[in-house]
DNA sequence: CGCTGCCTTGAGTTACATCAAACGCGGTGG
DNA sequence: CCACCGCGTTTGATGTAACTCAAGGCAGCG
């Protein structure tokens, strides 16, 4: 189904997973599609099974925000698993077409009661998040434009770059990586313009060529 | 024990409550205390029982970041509660002299496996954490220093204010005020002096009454 | 070979940080 | 009761990273 295995269903018996994953139904998802917005109800769950998806956020302003990105195995939509308050706190994405298991509200719910170890999950899931957060804000705070844009470049490289001959390859535009580090277009190109001067990447429209990670850190005084 | 129920405990029968309680050795921290550490061992988890306990993060260049306040009823040291991973993200210190409910890792995880709905419990303040996270970081990415810092000046008149006459008196210092909004000491006061002129509050060493919450937010253009 | 959308470049602006100096509240001891 | 002291606070002058805006370049596609 997935190739990696997903870390929610870690620990159930292989009958217990069968059970979990046939209450889901499956979902094809085109890229750039949305899943779901912030703000509203959170009426389903998702298990990425193929694809790429990502979490975002719009400001008040109406510029977008990147967040986390969502790999296969990885789940989507926490909030459906609370009782309680229930809106999608960010929202989500496809970037390619993807496949999603989905659960409705209702079905997780009596899932989490009937195999527990399901809520433990969770909440390795949900600590995760807040890593992210924790580490995001901290760059906020402290890091300056390059060091967060040299952050963002690297953790794209390593989630979702692709190994070409000089280097590693990333599918991304200026804009997307200016939303992520959050700073703007402008600066995101003079910076990128910088490191291919030194000779640490190399930029075409639409894609960077990474040649050496290590180098973006050193520039980064 | 507490004034409030802890939600923590939540949905569970009053003899489950005493038997997890009985499990907790209470303990006594004096002001200022640190609690734990960031990047320490997470030995242990706690539940506030009295007091008044906050949140902070060291930025690498050694400032104190302040982030979320903790009231009697709240859990601290949610990493303890995670098999794998286990060091504390952030460090956690007592404002006031307080009381804590200490369970160790061992402890702890042995409950959460014969109480299920604890893990339900803990998901729920993983994901109140995340709720405040996703607020700091808009907050960080779109906002003004002045909304920030009215952000923060309100939060805590909601959290740990006094009703006195003219409005609500909050203990803290410009240094308190500027580490949590993330701004300097003297852009603080700067801020806080317009706010004053404004009689939207009146400031004094070491505290400040807060006359008109609203106004502050209207002052933030 | 022209069009569209991504990307670049420069000039001007700004919010906030940094630094230096001094002020004054409120507690302490003479 | 007064002089002193420490620390939280104020104020002004200066610096600067990054944003904003305007204009144009150019890659790749049809």
């Amino acid at each position: 189904m997935s190739v990696t295995a997903p870390p929610f269903l870690d620990g159930l018996a292989p009958s217990e997973v069968r059970a979990v994953l046939a209450a889901a139904t499956g979902r094809r998802f085109p890229a750039q599609r949305l899943i779901y917005e912030q703000g509203s109800q959170a009426s389903d769950f998702f298990l990425l099974s193929k694809g790429r998806a990502r979490y975002f956020s719009m400001t008040p302003d109406g510029r977008k925000t990147l967040l986390h990105w969502i790999v296969p195995g990885n789940v989507l939509g926490v909030a459906a698993l609370l009782t309680a308050s229930s809106l999608y706190r960010v929202s989500a994405e496809t970037v390619q077409d993807s496949s999603l298991l989905t659960w409705n509200r209702e079905t997780i719910q009596t899932l989490l009661d009937r195999y527990p170890r399901l809520s433990h999950n969770a909440l390795v899931v949900a600590y995760g998040y807040l890593d992210w957060y924790i580490a995001a804000h901290g760059a906020l705070v402290s890091d300056t434009a390059r060091q967060r844009l040299a952050s963002v470049v690297a953790r794209i490289a390593e989630s979702m770059g692709s190994q070409v001959p000089g280097g590693v390859e990333l599918q991304v535009t200026n804009e997307e990586l200016a939303s992520a580090a959050n700073i703007t277009l402008f600066t995101a190109s003079r910076i990128l313009n910088e490191w291919q001067t030194a000779r640490a990447l190399t930029k075409h429209r639409g894609r960077i060529i990474l040649h050496s990670p290590g180098r973006l850190f050193r520039l980064t005084a």
